[in-house]
DNA sequence: TTAATATACTGAAACGTTACAGCTTGTCAC
DNA sequence: GTGACAAGCTGTAACGTTTCAGTATATTAA
């Protein structure tokens, strides 16, 4: 009732949105003329391009994204593509804004591709790329030798990876120096005189638990402190487990003096797992946490933190995507962002 | 040079997706009625339907999204719009994952559609609507005039919101009963034997906030307790505002006995601000929060929390919109979530 | 037998875009 | 004055899907 017009007066008066038709209809032109016209191809007239681009303009044309897609296979779209299960704190939030800020001012959509419980972590990547819906995918919970990486390398569709491989294969990536993270960590516990470290690790088998791990060890031997091994836990455990775990350690004979965290939430559970065995943060134990958003200052004034910025990280993630899909060299797009150092709690008179 | 086939061999051998062509040429078919055997169509033959889709299955065909969008105008997509600046925190992500979960056994895709610094909130709404970007929205940061649920109800689009709307106007929506946060957290501060209380409300301005405020009042009337006034923060004030402001509070001579908190960051603010004034949680002061992640009990044992499931809140929310789009009327797609009452910390032997 | 009708299927057109292969017109060299 | 050529523009087809308006065959009613 309300699209009573038949096709013809679709030239006349276009109340639906513009489409190239309208423009041609408005210009006297051609819709090949215009559709080149607004994108600057060379062999259109000057003045009639600032002619089509101003009435462009005027009346709000946007393209048809799937016309677009249709013709050209382009969608227009970045995935991010996540683990509903284990990335279960704050950070994703910060990736994802991190994304938006830069595709704000691209004609890109970021769609979020999750896959969850017990998924095979290839399989939302095989549906992206055997559907084309996206021209550029961000993935993370990175492994050395990440099969995704692999296929979408095979399959040539541009991705960057949030943590980098080590395949011998060259890919963008962004990535947060772990390694320095925990020899500073290190060096920082053995500098106020802690002697017996532990270490709660990432999830084994993603790309930085090794570094971390690396970090921690080459320290170890640099300073001479030793490690009480924690291989227990890692920050992919509930909160609970890790709590109990440190707990456990803790009342042992032969107890850490410094404990190095990779992730804020484990660093809540350590401290009250420190805190069941009756110790005392600070006296009986350091601890050196990453953190993300600045929060751990407010819960102990006696934690150290080293800061991670993953808004910094989906901006960069992003830049490389569109990087790669511009027609940059892959290789030119990586990073790696270094860590400020250990902060301690300052008070506010200081 | 990898594509030399011309489009006639196309039917022969398809090495690339497979069409409704491809169907059609194996089964020796129309695209037609492979069209119309994949959707049920009544005037299909029930053998014809079942070879149809057997093939189908077979080569797994999948429609291609853009030929459906540019022939329907379904998109597919359901966009989540975000504020960049104030959703800071980890909920975000657990709404994300909501969704997901939701969408994911659908042909559905969320888009994630940010809104920045000083927008408009209007800005996305239009944009998402003006392009038919989405076949649904969801909304956050309801306010109970919303121009973005007016909108889009003239515009005819489906979507959802996360809070209520008091405009007269009927819409889905999901929220948490915040009124009856406040007055079951009055009832525990009272119940305590805490007279004065204070409340670190919702950002002012959004639905959730005059929930809050009312069920604060009418809770303090109720129980017979005071309350002293803290208008100068919300829960959007910054980490270290309401440190300061909470400090100040806390050094008057008429400070809280107990105070509210809507937020979970804001109460590890609210806390430090606390021991800045040389005041102990749990002797001097209690402290009621909401929480979405079950951390406050860490930050430290004194706290009363109510906990607020953003997951849940994200499913509903999906659901209402899928609902929607599904030809369900909106008026029975709106939910209200219950808080389990306040929980204070167990010891691990009790 | 014929006509009406139901069943099962099909071709063409359209959604909005871009690529390809033209088509005019004007200018210039000769 | 003719041919060549460039500049500037245009129509058609195609991407994959669904809808519309059929067509062919079989079945039933008269």
């Amino acid at each position: 009732m309300d699209r009573q017009r038949t096709d013809k007066d679709d030239e006349a008066t276009a109340q639906e949105r513009p489409t190239l038709k309208t423009l041609a209809f408005m210009t006297g032109l051609g819709v090949t003329t215009v559709s080149r016209a607004l994108k600057d191809a060379p062999e259109i007239g000057a003045e009639t391009r600032r002619r089509v681009q101003l009435v462009a303009k005027q009346i709000g044309y946007r393209p048809n994204r799937a016309g677009v897609r249709l013709r050209t296979g382009k969608t227009n779209v970045i995935s991010l593509v996540l683990n509903t299960e284990h990335e279960l704190m704050s950070f994703v939030s910060d990736i994802i804004y991190g994304v938006t800020e830069v595709i704000a001012d691209t004609p890109y959509h970021l769609i979020v591709t999750p896959y969850s419980r017990s998924q095979d972590p290839l399989d939302p990547v095989r549906y992206l790329v055997e559907t084309g819906s996206a021209d550029g995918v961000i993935i993370s919970r990175t492994q050395p030798n990440d099969p995704r990486a692999r296929y979408m390398l095979e399959r040539g569709i541009p991705f960057a990876t949030h943590g980098r491989t080590d395949m011998g294969l060259v890919h963008p990536y962004h990535d947060f120096d772990n390694y320095a993270f925990a020899t500073e960590a290190v060096r920082h516990l053995a500098g106020m005189g802690r002697r017996r470290l532990a270490l709660v690790t990432p999830p084994v088998g993603l790309s930085y638990y090794r570094h971390t791990v690396d970090g921690f060890a080459d320290a170890l031997s640099e300073v001479g402190a030793s490690e009480v091994p924690f291989n227990t836990v890692s920050i992919d455990h509930s909160i609970e487990q890790i709590r109990m775990r440190t707990a456990q350690l803790m009342r042992r004979d032969v107890r850490p003096d410094g404990i190095i965290s990779s992730a804020a939430a484990a660093t809540l559970a350590i401290v009250a797992g420190i805190e069941d065995a009756g110790l005392k943060l600070g006296r009986d134990v350091d601890v050196v946490s990453k953190q993300s958003s600045e929060l751990l200052h407010l819960f102990r004034h006696e934690l150290l933190v080293v800061n991670e910025d993953f808004r910094l990280a989906g901006s960069e993630l992003a830049r490389s995507v569109l990087g790669w899909i511009g027609g940059t060299a892959p290789g030119s797009l990586q990073s790696l962002s270094e860590p400020k150092g250990v902060v301690a709690y300052r008070r506010s008179g200081d």
